[in-house]
DNA sequence: CAGTGGTCTAGACCACGAG
DNA sequence: TCGTGGTCTAGACCACTGT
């Protein structure tokens, strides 16, 4: 949809992207210089704005970052991705921990006038409801609820709901998760939640609420997870627009 | 640094740009379709790259959305723009709210181990502590506490704060921020915090951290602000990015 | 000054959506 | 089938950094 799908596709993005995030990851000490522009597009048989889309995406990412007549540069690893789409699963595996699910619930409901506006379906449509304790390294992290259109994942059982929903959806159903619109807000935990995450009473919590859209534009899941504040932090590298 | 510097310098993408946020802003219903890559290209005799670049970063800023083989569209205008780099002011203004500032105080202190690592000076080197509250229409939304290297801002007094700090600094200091890494996390209000903010104890808030940077990557600002949460979301746009 | 990233041109072909 | 956005080519010139 965007530049994003580049490294998803089959493009020479991607091998450049995977070249360069092996650099990265592979022992570049922060604030070394990267290859320039011109080499890589030569090394790659491929031209500049090819290479700069890459590394433009990098710097959005955090990974590196850019400076005019200097060079681009590995950034220090303490930013984190978070303004990418990610899985629970991927989230954690890239922080190094072992993620995984307490007590998944899966039912199926109509979805009434909530779920039928934000999924965008009919309120007499079914909606399929999973709930989780999401878990990292054995550790409660996340308490999580998924809706669905039940048309989008038909015979979906609990036991394929091991590791990441998105992976699920897209090796059993061919639904592919690709953008989000996504909203944080600050909470505090009430007494169930509190006792889910091991947490005393009134800590503090991430509200995360989600709605995911396939390539095509159509809405494909709406999740609210709540997070432990003593545990998360959201990280990203923001830019200046124009004026407007 | 990146492309989106594109629409701050004079260059053609500026002119696009104003364009279609104007056309998104004055009165194009959401999803409603806009012109075409290579209409856009014709009409301000441009070249389709320049004009994809505008609509990917409007993408990004959760503005429009854009289908392969159906076109670009305007977004439902509740997704805010948190991803850019804003101060307080122009965020508020942005919402249709009137900024403003309470008991704003100014000090000179030594930078110390701390500042003097995350805005990489010297711990001798003089810091400009700025502490304020920032409301909205009256009502107090924000704690800050700014902290810049004094070199930057010779001389910088509490009469030129009146509005925007990043206003200010390009426009008396010729500094201005291009980019920042933030970090988000969650938190309740103590006492003294709650007191000033008007709300009640405990109330849950967001912890803001922020380091500024120029387009030479120098660190201009380190920031750290407490928003009230039941006034405040982060509202994004995501992507999905190649698997790494 | 040489070399880097930032912007832009003028095309091309492909993948996908909708009629 | 046609028009859309997605990817890519092979250059060009400019702005800026560092020596």
């Amino acid at each position: 949809m965007t530049s994003q799908d580049t490294a998803l596709s089959g493009g020479k993005s991607a091998r450049v992207r995977q070249y360069l995030v092996g650099l990265i990851e592979g022992g570049m000490e922060p604030h070394a210089r990267m290859p320039t522009e011109r080499d890589l597009a030569e090394q790659f048989g491929t031209t500049r704005l090819t290479v700069r889309r890459v590394l433009d995406q990098l710097g959005h990412e955090g990974r590196v970052y850019r400076t005019q007549g200097a060079g681009t540069f590995v950034s220090e690893p303490r930013i984190a991705k978070s303004v990418d789409l990610t899985s629970f699963s991927d989230d954690m595996r890239a922080r190094g921990l072992k993620p995984g699910s307490l007590g998944t619930k899966i039912e199926s409901i109509s979805a009434g006038a909530d779920f039928g506006a934000r999924l965008q379906i009919s309120p007499r449509d079914a909606v399929i409801h999973i709930a989780r304790v999401r878990i990292a390294d054995g550790v409660p992290m996340c308490l999580e609820h998924c809706y669905m259109p039940a048309s989008l994942v038909p015979g979906l059982e609990v036991r394929e709901l091991q590791g990441s929903l998105y992976e699920t959806l897209w090796r059993d159903f061919g639904v592919r998760a690709d953008k989000a619109e996504q909203s944080i807000r600050a909470t505090v935990l009430d007494g169930d939640n509190a006792r889910a995450l091991s947490v005393p009473e009134f800590s503090p919590a991430f509200q995360v609420e989600r709605i995911a859209y396939d390539a095509r534009g159509r809405r494909i899941e709406y999740a609210v997870s709540i997070y432990r504040g003593d545990r998360y932090s959201y990280d990203m590298v923001i830019y200046r627009n124009a004026g407007n």
